[in-house]
DNA sequence: AATTAAATGAGAATATTTTTCAACTAAACT
DNA sequence: AGTTTAGTTGAAAAATATTCTCATTTAATT
């Protein structure tokens, strides 16, 4: 298949992928290339868009596939904004909470995980048996700052 | 408009209503029924089905509109789930995480925020300004761990 | 009761996501 | 290097989900 443009990241992706008895395909590489290279959060559309752009034609519905897929593998991690929409970002499977800039969907580690510290007393005094938490805040990058008008 | 199942929830939205100039709808104060008096949070489609309960044939359209101005206002609050849905629960507005069950999509209240007592220092030395946040804890609730088979 | 601006319903129009299946290909094995 | 095989893809259709249009209705005000 189309080489060229591996990397640390396509490596990982290969590896995961091959511990599954998937297969490293052109599309799936794509996949990845495209997403770890942007600084921001792509849409579903976005990310075939750049798929195209290295591969020529490529369906959505593989698109649509590769994303679930490489979700359920910890690839890729699927963001939701307050306006509703949403966006995937390159993952390696870590335990990351990130800020997201509102402006630019640009996203970014958030370095410490405040849960961490914290327990789950007042979670568990209510019968509720936690397995996994998700943070966010959202807010406005340095980039996007300067930029702005105000 | 029809009446019968006031409470202070639907006193609450028509109060948010009039302030705004928008006008209380049976349509409107059925949404709010339905929400308010389900422990757990609703899709869209149940939303639906439960306003078709109380005022017969209703508009699928008039539901998304009204769920739409209703997260506006903060009246209610979308959640999505890890897999990849979503639904919509019950809020006064006010800042309150919440603990997510996975098996019956409930929602309770986590009542601390441990954001508080956190500063956004290590956002704010990235030069990222946060303007809000989300935290949410996913697991199980007291009432589906005692229904669990295992 | 009359007025008016806002809201609804029904269905059409879009948009999004999933499925189907024949053709294709990466990976493993000669 | 060629064969085999199971996994993958593309294209189009199908299924879902969401938004829009506009004539009719209604809550709130006068």
């Amino acid at each position: 298949m189309l080489r060229g443009f591996e990397c640390e990241h396509e490596l990982y992706a290969r590896e995961i992928l091959r511990k599954k008895g998937l297969k490293s395909t052109a599309q799936r590489l794509a996949v990845v290339h495209v997403l770890h290279t942007s600084e921001k959060s792509l849409s579903v559309g976005e990310i075939h868009d750049g798929v195209k752009k290295i591969l020529g034609t490529t369906g959505l519905a593989t698109i649509y596939r590769t994303l679930e897929m490489f979700e359920d593998l910890g690839i890729v991690k699927r963001l939701h904004f307050p306006d509703g929409g949403y966006g995937y970002t390159f993952s390696q499977g870590e335990h990351v909470h990130h800020m997201i800039c509102l402006a630019c969907r640009g996203v970014f580690d958030f370095p410490e995980c405040p849960i961490k510290s914290l327990d789950y007393t007042s979670a568990e005094s209510q019968g509720f048996y936690v397995e996994d938490h998700s943070i966010q805040l959202f807010g406005q990058c340095g980039k996007c700052r300067e930029q702005a008008v105000c």
